[in-house]
RNA sequence: GUGGGUGUAGCUCAGCAGGUUAGAGCGUCGGGUUGUGGCCCCGGAGGCCGUGAGUUCGAACCUCACCACUCACCCCA
């Protein structure tokens, strides 16, 4: 082996894939349930877009980030998550001409340098929501009941954690209050809370340092600090969540680690994967769109990892196959050729068809009918051939019957394909 | 970027205090059934024992370095 995968870049095998696929499926649903879109963006950007929305002293723009200068000397950056470029096509194409709101899905690799650990990758998947031109506590609400759906039709089981960071009035008071707060305490903080409390305060609340915990009980809370307006959004998203009983904590701890964020913010939370404990997050982005230069539009989105999600679903034993209709075992020559026409016949009508070329033993060939799940085995041998016959095995209940090959192929695959797809 | 753990067959792992031809289960291929899968029985293929150096008469096993994977810190989906 010369080359292998390079480090946090996972090839993701047939039998994971369909578990993918389910989740992909499902989600798919939900959100066009919920009026959503998809939109496809590069994975390629400029590294500016991601500086500018994500925030220039947040650890993904300073250290994480796979960015390049291309040939042409622009720098260019892999995409470490997916609202930023949807929001760029956004606004590059006027999309708040179209409709009020707009509603929009995407999915796709992200790229962060991280060192790899359980559940978190350097290239990873995630399924990204936008909902934007809308700024009511009803389309808050909306899209944590969509995000926590997907979640429950999936057949998991995580809670809802809720908070608000306030807004650009409210913000600043209580950063001060927490600021004051910490200089207070100076000194008997963990080094990670004193390094944060210079670079993103806010995440000292977030520290998993006992004695910090405990000092931070006293810490001046977001929630007391919000202005009248962010207040009552933040009251209105509660009593919605309650009347659409989406069972949820609010947790005046949470922050988020992108710089974006403001008003409601949420995280979909489980104990099942280690240290990484976030499946989905979200939140509002209010400001956002006009800072990238776009209309002055609100926005609020989240994102839902899919290493996360499918990892959870195999914790629980999940498994997802993809079967097959028909295996076709030929025995001989003769058959074979005639099995081959069978099978294409039988595709261009929709029937998912599979054969062993190799001319190996019926008992290889139903081996292999077995390992692709088929529901049926036909088994042309020499002697029904000469009769115009061949046998119909039905895996599961292992009846046989004799089924005639007609030299009507069209006529007689379309019966057969009716028949299997009935 | 910083720590801990682990590297033996495609996968999961044994390998007793260093001793000759390195094992099991699963998978795979073939046979038992001139043409019938998931159970059973038999057999085959498949290993630079992560890489390199060292200690030793002798190393999968001991030492060191490197590499890889993994878990955790940090950060986050």
């Amino acid at each position: 082996m010369i080359v292998k995968a390079l480090k946090g870049f996972k090839d993701i095998l047939p039998d994971e894939a369909n578990l993918w696929q389910d989740v992909e499926r499902v989600a798919r649903q939900i959100f066009h349930r919920f009026g959503y879109r998809e939109i496809r963006v590069p994975i390629l950007e400029k590294t500016g877009l991601f500086a500018r929305s994500i925030g220039e002293t947040t650890d993904i723009v300073e250290k994480e980030m796979y960015s390049f200068t291309d040939r042409n000397g622009d720098s260019l950056t892999m995409r470490p998550e997916g609202t930023a470029p949807v929001l760029r096509a956004f606004i590059e194409h006027n999309l708040q001409a179209e409709r009020p709101v707009q509603k929009l899905y995407t999915m796709g690799p992200m790229f962060r340098h991280e060192r790899p650990q359980k559940g978190r990758l350097r290239q990873f998947h995630q399924m990204s929501v936008e909902a934007i031109g809308a700024d009511q506590p009803e389309i808050d609400a909306e899209i944590m009941a969509m995000a926590s759906m997907v979640i429950s039709e999936l057949g998991l089981d995580v809670s809802l954690e809720i908070n608000s960071l306030g807004c650009p009035k409210c913000r600043p008071a209580f950063n001060q209050a927490l600021l004051d707060f910490l200089a207070e305490n100076a000194g008997s903080l963990c080094p990670d809370c004193e390094r944060r409390r210079y670079k993103n305060p806010l995440r000292v609340l977030d520290c998993k340092n006992k004695t910090c915990q405990a000092r931070y009980v006293n810490a001046p809370s977001i929630q007391a600090h919000l202005c009248p307006e962010c207040a009552a959004h933040f009251q209105a998203v509660e009593s919605y969540l309650k009347a659409l009983d989406i069972r949820y904590k609010v947790n005046p701890f949470m922050v988020r680690g992108l710089d974006y964020y403001t008003r409601t913010t949420f995280e979909l939370l489980t104990n099942a994967l280690g240290a990484q404990s976030a499946v989905g997050a979200g939140g509002r982005y209010d400001g956002l769109i006009e800072q990238l230069g776009g209309p002055a539009l609100p926005g609020i989105g989240f994102a839902m990892g899919l290493e996360r999600l499918t990892l959870l679903l195999a914790a629980q034993q999940r498994k997802s196959s993809q079967r097959i209709d028909i295996f076709i075992a030929a025995l001989g020559g003769a058959a074979l050729e005639r099995g081959v026409l069978l099978a294409h016949a039988l595709r261009q009508r929709g029937v998912a068809v599979v054969m062993d070329y190799a001319g190996r033993s019926l008992k290889s060939q139903m081996k292999q009918a077995a390992r692709h799940d088929s529901r049926f085995t036909l088994i042309i041998g020499e002697n029904e051939l000469a009769g115009g016959q061949a046998v119909m095995r039905d895996m599961e209940s292992h009846e046989q019957v004799d089924v005639i090959l007609s030299e009507d192929l069209a006529t007689w695959s379309t019966a057969l394909a009716k028949k299997i797809l009935a």
